[in-house]
RNA sequence: GCGGAUAUGGCGGAAUUGGCAGACGCGCUAGAUUCAGGUUCUAGUUCUCGCAAGGGAGUGGAGGUUCAAGUCCUCUUAUCCGCACCA
């Protein structure tokens, strides 16, 4: 097509930032963080995508937010590292893989290389020389290096164990990626409980550690709604651990609960429908039954279970009471929680009060409240502490003492002790499937498990392997894989076929940015000393307990390991909205995706930044509207104009205009300072930059080349955060060199900022009646003369008695009058 | 049920410290520019009574504190998110 001549005003922004984006690429140097530097540090972190094609506009958010900060830190002098990576493991690549007959690793590399090309069209200033990859073998070796020092450590360990299955991934889950009972990827599969040899992160092991540093670390810097996430899944519950013994062998049935105090007031004990006991108590009805109970809540959804129970036949004796209660199985007893076993004590537990009401089995309180009496015949369960009776010995102590005591009693007669309960469990790492890090050990059938030595790192993943979805790893079936030598013994072995979770590629890939070549190594100590932890961390509150419970953990593992001496990876953590189309969230399968080259090539760059920066404050979900993308395509357009037109002006100019022009340019300078330094709020940054252009529109007439001079060259600055292609295009055409987020962020000047007069609101009776300009610190008494008799006042105040006059200097007054 | 958040014009949002509610943008209305459409520029745009000047109401709802409340307190409703029989 023919190239149609612009009008040289016109803001043609696919001619600029072409330009620009041609001069970026051909410079590997421009974002590259100083080696040793005076300056401070600041580490800004986007949590890295996964390659599944293109970017679309709900992803460029992120991006925004993050390199906006990046440029304004560069700007405000320090030091700054800010990286991009791939998060290349992982299902999607395999699916396409067997739909496509595509190689996975080909797959990903090229989803890679062009959403890397999107990247850089956009602008982002990442130094592309740290880019890693996870799925390549220089990456992945230190998965397995930090699997096999987890090993050594017990951190790492094999157990056969029901978990979480999903039949339409053909592998198993962590709980993090159980959602509702389906599966994190499959929203209307059912997820399965399966029994398999699976390897286990020991996180758990962390839990305490995990929770307290949320108090002491994190709170304030991390958004709140993630702490109580991580809060609620690591989820401590301190209580005391009680052995009934079954009424004829005396075999110990272990309960956990929280009130011990109300063990007087146990009617019976329940046990989960899976707990290892019941095959033993039950008959063959019952294991019907409990079977039964297992599978219709797996095929409901949580919290909608109604209470359902069995008596097995048999007793159980209180140890404290010597009193026989019955046994039963109950369906809302876990047992992945506590021991799988629980005390009923309906008088005191809501749930109890509805299973023991149900089937009839006595209620018994023993718990008053403290300035009351015990209420014989309770309608619903008393679940506050109060003062524990009907408790032998305990009678009359408050709960709290009641606790410690019995907790005491059970020590010292070894039926039981004080105990802390986690709902968070261990991490399931195991995947049947082939497109993940292979973990390093080997099956030896003299020696079983073999820890692959540290010196054959890396375990490669074979390419070119015949991929069928089904429930077990490919990587079974590729003999040159799976048949090895036991390092041990040296006789024939196997391999493991399984490979890791991805998350544990995503638990530590921010350190490797810091030294991605290190083949010694997984990065030098020294190098991790000086950049961590990172200074602002970015990414979207889904991650709330998968990536940042998982990557909390991984840091204080190498912490310990000894290799880092931070203990939490990330000082700050921001969680930006969604970006919303339509009513939903962008989405390939709602269908309302906006590709970010088809906004690039209508509206530019810049204009997706600026739009996506001002249409709501980051924290909050924005609408993408294509009429609001043009507003801001306009703000920058109606810029680029201003500063075109005038940089080359006249020198003579009104001195009223020049200074109206420069207080709200100072003004400007205030607020986006202000919104960079407090609160991120760049809506309202973009919309005081949109107030100055308005101003400047309204004086050009008047403006001396002199302002101009002072204004046009700040206005780039302002700009390059937001928009750095018009920045930097702008910048040039005044006449400087250099980029843009190099140059010194522009100062304010209080005095120029200022308002030439106060402007002093007038109100009777709180209600607004006129307004006076009057010098700054113009007298209180004064400004009630003033305001007394003002004829706007007048009116309001005539024929009334004067009660009050309050008087805020620079500000107001209010008359209060009767 | 527990935990976290949110509620302001036709729409997105602003009001950072209790001190002029509605900045900025979208949309809309009018006018100018343009052959026309678009663009650009100018003016207007919370609701309501009024020709106007001007008045009244107004930040989910109900109370309260205060000279003054979107902002603080109590209660309440709705929506969103997370967890959910966690003993």
């Amino acid at each position: 097509m023919e190239e149609i001549p612009q009008d040289p005003t016109r803001y043609d922004h696919n001619q600029i930032e072409l330009k620009w984006h041609e001069r970026w690429n051909n410079d590997p140097n421009l974002y590259k963080a100083a080696a040793d530097s005076t300056r401070p540090k600041y580490y800004v972190l986007e949590m890295l995508p996964y390659p599944s094609g293109s970017l679309h506009i709900g992803h460029l958010r992120n991006y925004a937010i993050g390199d906006a900060l990046a440029r304004y830190m560069w700007m405000k002098g320090y030091n700054v590292l800010h990286p991009m990576g791939w998060d290349a493991f992982g299902l999607p690549a395999e699916n396409a893989a067997i739909k496509n007959g595509r190689q996975p690793y080909e797959w990903t590399k090229a989803n890679i290389a062009e959403m890397k090309r999107q990247h850089r069209r956009m602008g982002f200033s990442y130094d592309w020389d740290l880019e890693i990859t996870t799925c390549e073998p220089e990456y992945y070796r230190w998965n397995q290096w930090f699997f096999l020092k987890m090993l050594e450590r017990g951190l790492a360990y094999r157990k056969n164990a029901l978990v979480n299955w999903c039949p339409e991934c053909g592998t198993v889950l962590a709980n993090e990626q159980v959602v509702d009972g389906c599966c994190w990827r499959h929203e209307t599969t059912q997820v399965e409980q399966r029994s398999l040899e699976q390897w286990f992160l020991k996180i758990t092991a962390y839990a305490d550690e995990l929770l307290r540093a949320i108090d002491e670390k994190l709170e304030g810097h991390w958004p709140d709604r993630v702490l109580s996430m991580q809060r609620n899944w690591i989820g401590k519950s301190v209580g005391s651990e009680i052995d009934f013994k079954l009424e004829n062998t005396g075999e110990p049935i272990r309960v956990f609960t929280t009130r011990v105090d109300t063990i007087y007031g146990a009617t019976c004990v329940i046990l989960a429908p899976e707990h290892p006991l019941t095959a033993k108590l039950l008959d063959e009805a019952g294991r019907a039954r409990a079977k039964q109970m297992i599978d219709s809540r797996a095929s409901k959804g949580p919290g909608d279970i109604d209470k359902d129970g069995h008596f097995t036949g048999h007793y159980a004796i209180n140890p404290y009471s010597g009193e026989k209660v019955p046994i039963w199985i109950g369906n809302f007893v876990l047992m992945g929680y506590g021991t799988g076993a629980i005390m009923a004590v309906p008088a005191h537990d809501e749930r109890d009060f509805e299973f023991c009401t149900t089937y009839g089995i006595p209620i018994r309180p023993v718990i008053r409240p403290v300035n009351g009496a015990l209420d014989e015949n309770p309608k619903a369960a008393l679940t506050e502490d109060g003062v524990v009776e009907r408790s032998g010995e305990f009678s009359g102590l408050p709960s709290a003492e009641a606790r410690a005591r019995m907790n005491k009693k059970a020590e010292s007669e070894s039926f039981g002790k004080a105990a802390v309960t986690y709902r968070i469990k261990d991490w399931g790492i195991s995947r049947q499937r082939y497109w993940g890090t292979p973990i390093p050990v080997i099956h030896c059938p003299k020696d079983g498990v073999v820890p692959v030595p540290e010196k054959d790192l890396p375990v490669i993943l074979p390419v070119d392997v015949q991929l069928t979805g089904k429930g077990r790893s490919p990587l079974a079936d590729v003999a040159s894989f799976v048949n090895v030598k036991c390092p041990k013994c040296g006789g024939d072995a196997r391999r493991e076929s399984d490979t890791m979770d991805t998350f544990v590629d995503s638990s530590w890939y921010f350190y490797r940015y810091c030294d991605p070549k290190n083949s010694q190594a997984p990065f030098d100590s020294k190098k991790i000393a000086y950049w961590f932890p990172i200074d602002q961390y970015i990414g979207g509150v889904e991650h709330a307990i998968l990536h940042l419970i998982y990557s909390r953990f991984f840091t204080k593992v190498m912490r310990d390991i000894g290799v880092i001496s931070n203990d939490e990876p990330a000082a700050r953590l921001f969680t930006q909205g969604m970006v919303i189309k339509d009513g939903a969230k962008m989405s390939k399968n709602k269908g309302n995706v906006v590709s970010a080259d088809e906004m690039i090539d209508r509206f530019g760059a810049d204009t997706g930044r600026v739009f996506e920066l001002f249409a709501a404050p980051p924290e909050k979900d924005m609408d993408w509207t294509d009429a609001g993308a043009e507003g801001s395509y306009r703000f920058l357009s109606r810029v680029f104009r201003f500063v075109v037109r005038n940089a080359g002006r006249r020198p003579e100019g009104d001195p009223l205009a020049d200074r109206r022009a420069l207080r709200k340019l100072h003004q400007t300078i205030r607020k986006v300072t202000e919104d960079f330094d407090n609160r991120w709020h760049f809506n309202t940054s973009i919309a005081a930059l949109m107030e100055l252009i308005n101003t400047l529109y309204e004086e050009e007439a008047g403006l001396s080349g002199g302002a101009l001079h002072q204004i046009l060259p700040s206005l780039a600055l302002l700009l390059g955060p937001f928009a750095p292609y018009l920045a930097e295009e702008l910048w040039e055409q005044l006449g400087h060199q250099g980029p843009v987020f190099r140059q010194p962020w522009p100062t304010y000047d209080e005095t120029l900022a200022k308002e030439d007069a106060a402007d002093i609101v007038l109100q009777v009776n709180g209600k607004v009646r006129g307004r006076l300009s009057v010098p700054f610190g113009t007298p209180e008494d004064q400004l009630k003369k003033l305001a007394l008799a003002d004829p706007k006042v007048q009116p309001s105040i005539e024929g009334k008695q004067v009660v009050k006059v309050i008087v805020v200097p620079d500000k107001l007054v209010n008359i209060v009058v009767k």
